[in-house]
DNA sequence: TCAATAGTGTCTGTAAGACAATATACC
DNA sequence: GGTATATTGTCTTACAGACACTATTGA
């Protein structure tokens, strides 16, 4: 395709987006992974992504979130955020190349099936620098939990607090003291009780809280909004 | 130029990169801004930036860096992280684009003289989507103040405890108590006494700190290495 | 000795961790 | 009542802010 701009007078990287889909599955994070159709690394599992597609995409965020849609069947219910953009001449065998990663997190209900779904932490080698991109993205979800409600995207929408405080033990990979966990998310207001609904089980049966309005809005606050539709 | 690459049946946007670089003079943080030497918007005001050079750039770090030797003159001596990566069709009147956005830290003293200093808070009407930019680079720089010690950027090598203080009272528009403000940078690790150094005035001559190894070393532990060379 | 800024010590309130105590369900 | 988990209360400790105090220089 020929290049009728006038003032491109230099050659354009190939550009693509690429998003790391993390949930939590018993002690620990998962990652999403498919087969490459194409080449290169055709039938290698690697992140899911794709071109930029500049008579598609609204931006790379779009063309990210059309990667989750066609690629992973998912089109709502989680949380997606730019994580990084990789660059250089090296990370693609065709040639100087630049990925704008995203980074989402979901439920493990919600986790697609026709994804690989590969431990975070041990996710094998992976082609192009896929394996710095998943680090990437769990540093950030981790550095994340320590300041933020993030983790509580790992959950459905309602959940009791021994959920929550159990998923942010697991991402931080310690203990939290359960009592002051209970009094920062009810003084802070980061969640709150979802009106009589009780789960119940062979005991006495929870609160279910949902994240507050205000929460929810803070995750709207970054600098690029992040929509969630 | 005719893409010769088979698997890219997608046109690439225009990739650039833009960089904010900050100083502080005064109360206020300061922006480096350029008139525009081609169109579009030749003669206004902008950002420095710049295509990026797959000839010649290793990455986007590398091509903001040019930028900042190329167009400010500016080789050393500042910090330097990628921001965001902006993209759209409409932000750019050639089409399709996609920004990587670095912004860079750096004293007043070393503020580059071709470039025009503008206050960044009220920083005009500025083409493209810089507005948004610089208001991402500020936001950025006014968060890692409060749990970083980024803000020491904005001072030379070597600064008194008052003077850090006082930085980041500007960055962050609030009076810190100084007595903690000490216990924390010592207790922390943050900086570290120049060995005798003394700088003197007409009163009590005031030790003179710089950042410690420990501390200059978790601006390199950023997932892509921040070179400061 | 004074002025001016540098640096330290002490008190106090807030919030988090440890952990005991109580509550509420099903059996 | 027994068992299991949910939730609350209390004690203690760590730390940040307020603010008074001491230190060190030049004039």
């Amino acid at each position: 395709m020929p290049d009728h701009r006038p003032e491109h007078r230099f050659a354009s990287p190939i550009t693509t987006v690429d998003v790391v889909l993390l949930c939590l599955r018993g002690d620990f994070l998962q990652v999403a992974l498919l087969r490459r159709a194409a080449q290169p690394f055709a039938g290698e599992l690697a992140l899911p992504g794709g071109y930029v597609h500049v008579h598609e995409d609204f931006d790379t965020q779009s063309a990210a979130k059309r990667v989750l849609r066609e690629k992973l069947h998912l089109t709502s219910g989680y949380f997606l955020e730019q994580l990084y953009t990789f660059s250089g001449p090296t990370r693609d065998p065709r040639g100087w190349s630049l990925s704008v990663a995203y980074y989402a997190v979901i439920g493990e209900k919600q986790f697609p099936g026709t994804a690989t779904m590969a431990p975070a932490d041990a996710v094998g080698r992976l082609p192009f620098d896929h394996n710095k991109i998943v680090e990437a993205a769990v540093y950030r979800l981790r550095s994340k939990a320590t300041y933020s409600s993030l983790p509580a995207f790992l959950l459905p929408e309602l959940f009791t607090l021994r959920e929550l405080h159990s998923v942010y033990q697991r991402v931080l990979g310690q203990t939290l003291d359960l009592a002051s966990f209970r009094r920062k998310i009810e003084e802070q207001g980061i969640a709150e009780p979802a009106a009589g609904k009780i789960r119940s089980g062979p005991n006495r049966p929870a609160q279910l809280y949902r994240l507050s309005a205000r929460t929810l809005q803070q995750f709207n606050r970054v600098i690029v909004p992040m929509d969630q539709d």
